[in-house]
RNA sequence: GGAAAGGUGGCAGAGUGGUCGAAUGCGCCGGACUCGAAAUCCGGUGUACGUUUAGGCGUACCGUGAGUUCGAAUCUCACCCUUUCCGCCA
């Protein structure tokens, strides 16, 4: 969430930055409510201060065996207004907080102003999508060719939106998984995690799944009325270690890689992408997450990118990397980059990877603080992304690598995870 | 799942209704002593929030929530969690 010292000291600023993304700040309201707290919070807390001090006398009265009937009926006048304003203060900052908690990061000056998609910018390129001298496949096609996607078999065990994998296919998909993992903890210096798949609401409220999105996330309801929640990506348990946390100096920065998979309703993209594996309820992620000091934090988001991009660029699959504008960006970030690799049955790029700094937007929402070296609490500044999503890497390679015969050649990079296969022949 | 014990500051650990935000020890920081270090001695050392030009002042927090009371770490109720033993189990 955002500073509420902000929000108090330069509201008509914040009030700006939020419009580029497209949201309107009462400004009046917001100033009506606060200057409500601010009065209802001194007067309780005057009156507080004012009944420990009597009662504090009492005390010392009946110490010295003296009357304190006197002091007793003085406090007793007190009770019913200080309880009237401890009520009132208690609705109005849990409607103070909720209205904060429901306000988006603001953007990086850095962030393109924009209303959707369409306002996003392109940053660069890398790699050359192949021509192919015969009719290109979808991965469907060429995944069912080979005998290793089966989303019929999938419908009938779960239902829409899961797949079913096979074989070569399924153990390229393992290989991936793997790849990316060795090459983020053997060459970009992450820790590998492994973490929980459901979470307690308190974990989706730190990273801000909660309370705006609880429609996108499945959940699991428990013996005792609440429930867990299925995560929708590893960011949410593994920034979560953090929660509540004041962690030393000379710790940071923290780096974590995470392959969970991911579990998302999708609610709101019924017809979207309804063929293949591209948008599912079941995905596998590796993900990338860092904890920062926050003047490390772009630097970061450069390098994060960067080891995201890596992964692309060994398995030669040609990928753009954009800058998501204002209006696009997810809720808690200041600033996302998005990688898109080249799917040429679609014959455009397609998301593989976002890359996002929340500053301290995730971090002060979970009270996730640092020593600095004037040894004062900060808080901290959390950064992710995918590295990358293994399920669309999978849809990638399929489409990239075909050949005329339905074959798919398998790259040089995953051969070694192959047991050395280095072709996925199509079934009779 | 059954039984028992227990949740207090960075850690250990006192505290069973009133100057308790909390003894003491350890740790940590600063200082003294020392050529330097160790030992010793002295002082300091939780978090969040509100308010204040500043120094400060105030409020809340002893697992969580509710209750009793003028006053709760301490009493009552509910819940959560941890540990140990037994059972079951990948």
């Amino acid at each position: 969430m955002l500073d509420v010292q902000l929000l108090r000291a330069r509201l008509d600023f914040v009030a700006e930055r939020l419009a580029t993304r497209g949201m309107t700040l009462d400004v009046t309201a917001f100033q009506a409510l606060e200057d409500e707290r601010k009065t209802r919070q001194t007067r309780t807390q005057e009156l507080q201060a004012r009944r420990n001090a009597l009662s504090k006398q009492v005390g010392q009265l009946k110490g010295k065996g003296e009357d304190a009937s006197a002091v007793l009926a003085e406090v007793a006048g007190i009770g019913d207004e200080l309880k009237a304003n401890e009520v009132a203060l208690a609705e109005l900052l849990e409607g103070f907080n909720a209205f904060i908690a429901g306000l988006p990061n603001l953007p990086h000056d850095s962030v393109p102003v924009g209303r959707s998609e369409e306002d996003n910018v392109e940053v660069s390129r890398w790699g050359t999508p192949a021509s192919f001298d015969f009719e290109v496949r979808d991965h469907v096609d060429i995944g069912t060719r080979l005998g290793g996607l089966d989303f019929e078999t999938a419908v009938k065990i779960s239902g829409a939106r899961f797949t079913l994998m096979k074989g070569g296919l399924a153990r390229l998909h393992r290989a991936l998984a793997q790849f990316m993992l060795n090459t983020h903890t053997d060459e970009h210096g992450y820790t590998e995690l492994y973490t929980p798949y459901m979470v307690n609401a308190a974990s989706m409220y730190g990273t801000g799944q909660l309370p705006k999105f609880e429609e996108e996330l499945f959940s699991v309801p428990k013996a005792d009325g609440s429930k867990f929640y299925l995560i929708p990506t590893a960011e949410v348990p593994v920034t979560n270690i953090v929660r509540d946390e004041i962690v030393p100096l000379d710790s940071l920065p923290l780096k974590f890689v995470c392959h969970t998979p991911c579990f998302r309703s999708e609610a709101g993209s019924y017809g979207k992408d309804t063929r293949g594996m591209i948008r599912q309820h079941q995905f596998d992620k590796v993900e990338l997450v860092r904890i920062e000091q926050p003047e490390k934090a772009w630097d970061a988001l450069e390098e994060l990118t960067g080891h995201a991009e890596a992964i692309l660029q060994k398995l030669e699959l040609p990928y753009r990397k954009i800058v998501l504008c204002t209006g696009d960006m997810g809720f808690g970030a200041a600033k996302t980059y998005d990688l898109e690799v080249w799917l040429p049955a679609q014959n455009t790029y397609r998301e593989i990877s976002s890359c996002s700094c929340f500053e301290s937007f995730q971090a002060r929402r979970m009270q996730a603080r640092f020593k600095n070296a004037q040894g004062k609490n900060e808080v901290l500044a959390t950064l992710n992304g995918s590295g990358l999503a293994v399920g669309r890497t999978l849809v990638a390679v399929l489409e990239n690598y075909q050949q005329a015969d339905g074959s798919v050649r398998v790259p040089a990079a995953l051969q070694a995870y192959m047991g050395g296969i280095t072709v996925l022949q199509p079934a009779n």
